[in-house]
DNA sequence: AATTGTACCTGTCAGC
DNA sequence: TGCTGACAGGTACAAT
């Protein structure tokens, strides 16, 4: 799924479009991907506004203007949010783009929405409209009350960006018998990271992903500790990593792909050492590192 | 408390 | 070409 660089970008895209914005439909295709009574969804999000958005670890956080419940959206592995200007005209091949690339020039035309895996949809009083699409149908969307709400919140962990991703908290979390890799992917400890963005930073501080955590000595925490935060920022100024799923509220790809050192990399040389890249299934995940230069 | 397996769902790709 | 199995950016839950 999009990891916090990527909901991040998400987020600030949608900011400016869908703010103070009336809801004046929804449709939903695939009731499964909404968490909440399907009457009580409805209700609350027609003729409402949205007020604000906010994010946490890799949840996208709609206030609304008129009502207290909050909207929860999680996009899991495939989920999309598409913000379209205008109405479309369905089954159209309006807004095509050209493509050259090898010699030949080509046509790709760009999908209309709704698609075949649009879940939800809302649209808004100027006519623009909020599409969420997802493949595998691991994404939700639901309303809770501010209690709720709370509750979910408080379970997240420390977030790399944030005032409380202290080195002090840091180090506090690092201190069980679990691997770097495990303890880095658990949403209630840092919020925020996945896959990707864990073997990176696991690449970038020299460590090796199947290290107890508590085997770190004061140097590999710090380097840890930095290499988090440095490969957060740089992710959400390269508007996120794209492999083939992950689009922004526009529909672009991020670009952070090609700064990657080791995930998807296997088999390739490490940039440092030139050994290649070795792939194997630490903490139930596929995990990328070098042998050589994580020790 | 921590780890492992399983489930959710659909698409893609490698291998036969 | 077609089939099968493994795997995919995430997380919740049950079993161990």
């Amino acid at each position: 799924m999009p990891e916090l660089p990527e909901v991040e970008t998400i987020r600030r895209g949608l900011l400016p479009n869908i703010v103070q914005k009336r809801v004046v439909s929804t449709t939903i295709r695939a009731p499964r991907s909404v968490r909440s009574p399907l009457a009580d969804f409805t209700r609350v999000l027609e003729g409402n506004s949205i007020k604000d958005i906010q994010r946490r670890g890799k949840l996208l956080v709609f206030h609304l203007a008129e009502s207290s419940m909050i909207l929860v959206i999680h996009l899991k592995m495939t989920g999309q949010l598409l913000y379209k200007q205008h109405p479309q005209k369905g089954g159209s091949e309006a807004g095509s783009e050209s493509l050259v690339g090898g010699g030949h020039s080509f046509t790709v035309p760009e999908p209309s929405l709704p698609e075949k895996y649009t879940r939800i949809a809302l649209t808004f009083e100027d006519g623009s409209s909020l599409f969420f699409n997802d493949i595998r149908r691991f994404g939700y969307w639901q309303l809770v009350s501010p209690a709720e709400f709370e509750k979910i919140e408080s379970r997240y962990g420390i977030e790399p960006g944030n005032p409380n991703f202290t080195r002090e908290n840091f180090v506090k979390i690092m201190s069980s018998q679990r691997s770097v890799k495990a303890v880095l992917l658990d949403q209630t400890k840092v919020a925020g990271l996945g896959n990707i963005y864990v073997d990176e930073a696991c690449f970038r501080a020299g460590i090796h992903p199947s290290r107890p955590v508590k085997t770190l000595v004061k140097r590999e925490l710090d380097h840890l500790y930095a290499a988090i935060q440095e490969i957060i920022a740089t992710a959400i100024q390269h508007r996120g990593t794209t492999f083939r799923d992950y689009r922004d509220s526009t529909g672009e790809s991020g670009n952070f792909k090609q700064l990657l050192n080791v995930y998807a990399r296997a088999g390739e040389p490490c940039v440092q050492c030139g050994q290649p890249i070795q792939k194997e299934k630490h903490a139930g995940r596929g995990t990328h590192f070098c042998a050589h230069c994580q020790t």
